[in-house]
DNA sequence: ACACACTCCTGAATGC
DNA sequence: TGCATTCAGGAGTGTG
C-alpha cells in the first residue's frame, strides 16, 4: 500500500534513468485503470522528460507539452528494466519506453491506480484538493491546530484526510499516533496544543524514518528494482493485533475498523 | 459544510 | 482438499 515513503522511494530510484531521457512510446495494454488512462498518453511518442516530482501520493512528469500524473492506488508498482525482452507477467498494464529501451513498467493488479495527462497542472482537479506537504515546514503546530478545531472526526480519520495533510496514510498515521502516545480514537479538536506539537513532531520522524528504510513492505510493494522496504521491521503497532506492545510490554494491541479502515492503538500507552 | 457509507478491484487469508 | 466468503485499503463520489 504505496504511502508517502514509498512513492518518495520509487522517485528515488527512477530519477536517475529518467530525467532528461527521452520517451520512444508508452505502450499501454489495460486502459482501463481507476479513470481511463488519458488518449494523449497513447499516442506520446519522442518526447524529452524533463523533471520528476512527487506531490502527495502522485508521481509527476514533466514532459515538453505536458505532464504526465500517475498514482500506485492500493497495489500499483514501478519498475526500471534494463532489458526489453522481459516476460510480461500478469497485470503488467503499462510499459514506458525510453529510447536507450530502458522501460519503466506499471503493475497494478487491482487497477485503482491512473495515468493521466495534463496540459498544466493547474488542469488537474485531483491535484488542486491536495493539503500541504507533512514533511514541509508548512506542516506544522500553527497549521494542524487550526485544522482540528471545530473537527469532530477521529484525530485518525484526520490524518489521512489529503485535504488536510497529503500523503499520510493508514500505516503511518497509526504509526504516528502511537509514538505521539495519542489514541486515534480521540476526536481532532480533542488535542491540545502540546499534544498537536508531539504529533507533527511523531509524523514527520515516522516518514523521515520510513524513507530512510526504502518503506514499507506488507504484500506487494517493492522499490523501482523489485527489492522490498525493510520498514515493516520498524513498525510498532500496525498490524500487530493481539501482540504484546512493544513500549510497555504489559498490554496487547488494540484492533478496530474506524471509518472502512482498520486502527492499532496500545490502551496503556496511548491516551 | 460536514460526516459517513459506498464504490472500484484482485489476491491472500480465513471459514466451513 | 476445495470451494465460498471475507478482508485489505486510496480516495473520489454520493447521501442525509
Amino acid at each position: 500500500m504505496p504511502e508517502l515513503p514509498e512513492i518518495e522511494t520509487i522517485l528515488y530510484n527512477i530519477k536517475p534513468y529518467l530525467i532528461g531521457k527521452k520517451i520512444a512510446y508508452i505502450l499501454v495494454r489495460n486502459v482501463n485503470l481507476r479513470w481511463l488512462v488519458s488518449k494523449e498518453i497513447l499516442n506520446l511518442h519522442d518526447e524529452l522528460i524533463l523533471n520528476i516530482k512527487r506531490k502527495s501520493k502522485y508521481l509527476l512528469l514533466k514532459l515538453q507539452y505536458g505532464w504526465i500524473m500517475i498514482h500506485l492506488g492500493m497495489s500499483g508498482s514501478l519498475r526500471i528494466l534494463f532489458n526489453d525482452s522481459t516476460t510480461i507477467t500478469k497485470h503488467d498494464h503499462i510499459d514506458l519506453v525510453l529510447h536507450n529501451h530502458i522501460i519503466l513498467r506499471y503493475n497494478d493488479p487491482r487497477r485503482f491506480g491512473c495515468w493521466l495527462w495534463y496540459k498544466k497542472l493547474s488542469d488537474s482537479n485531483l491535484l488542486s484538493k491536495i493539503g500541504i506537504e507533512p514533511l514541509s515546514k508548512n506542516f506544522n503546530k500553527q497549521y494542524l491546530f487550526i485544522k482540528t478545531r471545530n473537527k469532530n472526526v477521529s484525530i485518525k480519520q484526520l490524518l489521512i484526510d489529503n485535504k488536510i495533510v497529503a500523503g499520510i496514510g493508514n500505516i503511518y498515521s497509526n504509526e504516528s499516533l502511537f509514538i505521539a502516545g495519542i489514541n486515534p480514537e480521540r476526536s481532532a479538536n480533542s488535542l491540545n496544543l502540546k499534544e498537536i506539537k508531539l504529533l507533527i513532531n511523531s509524523i514527520k520522524h515516522t516518514l523521515r524514518n520510513a524513507i530512510k528504510y526504502g518503506g514499507t513492505t506488507l504484500r506487494n510493494f517493492s522499490n523501482a528494482y523489485g527489492i522490498a522496504g525493510d520498514f515493516n521491521q520498524k513498525l510498532k503497532v500496525y498490524g500487530r493485533k493481539n501482540k504484546l506492545c512493544l513500549l510497555c510490554k504489559t498490554s496487547v494491541i488494540n484492533a478496530k475498523k474506524q471509518c472502512q479502515r482498520m486502527t492499532y492503538w496500545c490502551d496503556v500507552c496511548q491516551h
